[in-house]
DNA sequence: AATGAATGAGTATTCATTCAT
DNA sequence: GATGAATGAATACTCATTCAT
């Protein structure tokens, strides 16, 4: 029933409660696992209340996965140097992530989570593809400035995003046990090696200026 | 009602067409949206012949994640040439997933699937640690060997499992295109450019003998 | 929270917007599927003031009730020429429920609906009385006088009322395709031929002066 | 779930216990007044079963009003003498009709019940515009041979089933006190005048051999 | 072994109504 | 008067599991 209502400043903070009160949830049991009222039990609130700010369960996790996705690419972009080597950058690209993951795990957890339906299935699926396709854009450069392997740029990004994907799956499950800081820098270097062409500098890969 | 129940011939038979109707919606649709009565549909039997061999709807996942693990592994034992190096041994290991993966799709979907409950996440957590350990075994000789960088094996360990099964999901949702042998010599490839030391002979990274 | 508060000028006009809307919706999709906030929205008014000027749901539809049945009678005793013979009167009244109905369908429509609960049916149910009681009356009147057959008048009453509703309601719903006025003449006819005596002036059988 | 399902000896018998439970609840209290779970309380089952044999509620009023509609519309079939002349077919399908009623009030009620839904409605809409159909031509052939007035057959019509249907929903109200088998030949005498042509023979009218 | 019937706990969602501002 | 937020009782429907035959 919410679409485009009009809030209040009351009505907004409320929203967002319950959003936190659900993330929290899908991240601890599942979204299958978490009921409506265990959501608005929460958050303090009545169970109607839940749909005067949501069409349905479906549409949390929805909004949940899109401006989790929203963030997590601004803190990237805040985390790039503009005007660094697309090496670099995507050391500082990846690092991001995994700082992002580390002080929102449990928004994160629901990026790669089993979604509800088709459709948010679909959002998911789509969110990754954007990623995917700015880290193989960002490949390319590389390739073209002989920093990078020649190989398929969106294939090596589907590798870049596997690894990084699943060192922070494994930190927030507490199967890495190293800080998020120490995890970023391994990760960073990690990434870069994977990508980068025989008898680039030094330098660059050991990532100095990180 | 099941545990270790006596079959017959045709019983033998029965219980596999119910679990591959069951590997097949599960990765299809996931766990929690394929019901009991899909299942049963789908192998052309009676709801209640399901309890016959089954305990319940989650025996049926954790034998299907025990086998595909099993078969998974062997898979990988096959092809790993126990006299070669381990950097060699790596890539083998590697590509023995992707081809695996291509030749049971459905089933190696389950690996990574959101699991019905406590129990059976931890049987999947437990296998992907086993599967991580071993990773871990190989590059540590590497390490010794000279032919891997000298960090945390373990984390190397989950960089490398981590791209593998992202190729893999990729490959299996159709937006990797490549063929499956393809996928294979650049995942093989990749792995091994991700963790070999430098200074590596050119004919390991290459893996002339792939 | 209404009962009897003294409205101001704009508060009689509002009350009668959400009248409007209610009989509508009402008449369109029934009482039990008409929403509270369906009424306010077709209004455009905020949900809260419904239950400004009406107790509940229920008082709503009964004020429908009651003043339609209201209108309609006051349509009726218009039309009837108080000099005129019963069996006139008669197709005068009839003539006059049918323009009712034309010029009012959505109003007409409650008085047939299906009520919200025990009390307003009753209220249905006692307008419904009235209005046989005042035919069977008037066919009474008719008996004595020698132009209506000598049968139980309250019988005849539920004969005409039930062919005159139908007709209506079948005029309503798009199934029968002539003018109201046609109809009105037709429905006339119709009743007084179906409770006149033998022998009956044929003046008063096709109704000259209608 | 239901649609074709292959019910067993003792299924039909529990599918008509449930459809007998819901047409009595559904004539007592209407429709939406009845919930799913008093329907097989009074059948003495449990809840789950009643979608093992129909798709949901909706699905139960429709086959009670597609199953009414038959009986109906044997119990007139049976009750009219094929050489009778039309006007005598008119009154013995109207006083089936009533006696109709009288055997099986409640599940006549549901035929002029508010329908759950759109698509109900429309069942229910289409059921009275065949029988209106039937009449018309039965009417149809009366003008023909004299018998009845010439005017618009389908008018006629539904000015016929009107005022019986409302005979029959007043004598199961309460309100027509006599017994059901002297209505019948009240309304069957009553239909006939309704439409008779002026001077029909005496006879028929009477109706002696009904 | 096999079937179809039966069970009942569990949950999302609706909506009339009330309330604070 | 007017608004939008909050409440919570009520209910249809699902589905894993068991049972009688």
């Amino acid at each position: 029933m919410s679409s485009d209502r009009r809030l209040t400043a009351q009505g907004v903070e409320r929203k967002q409660q319950l959003l936190d009160s659900a993330a929290t949830l899908f991240a601890e049991r599942g979204f299958a696992d978490t009921r409506v009222i265990d959501i608005v039990a929460a958050a303090g609130v009545a169970k109607g209340l839940f749909y005067w700010y949501f069409e349905n369960k479906d549409a949390v996790f929805a909004e949940l996965v899109t401006s989790t996705r929203q963030s997590h690419r601004l803190a990237q972009r805040d985390a790039i140097d503009p005007a660094a080597d697309p090496l670099t950058q995507l050391r500082q690209g990846c690092e991001a992530s995994v700082r992002f993951m580390a002080d929102h795990a449990h928004l994160y957890a629901l990026l790669q989570a089993e979604g509800p339906d088709q459709r948010v299935s679909e959002l998911l699926r789509e969110g990754t593809q954007v990623h995917a396709t700015d880290t193989a854009a960002l490949l390319e450069r590389g390739i073209a400035e002989g920093l990078v392997r020649d190989e398929d740029p969106m294939l090596l990004a589907y590798g870049v995003l596997g690894s990084v994907t699943w060192f922070c799956h494994f930190h927030r499950t507490g199967r890495i046990t190293q800080s998020a800081e120490e995890l970023a820098t391994f990760v960073g270097r990690y990434v870069v090696r994977s990508v980068a062409a025989e008898g680039v500098d030094e330098s660059l890969l050991v990532g100095t200026a990180a």
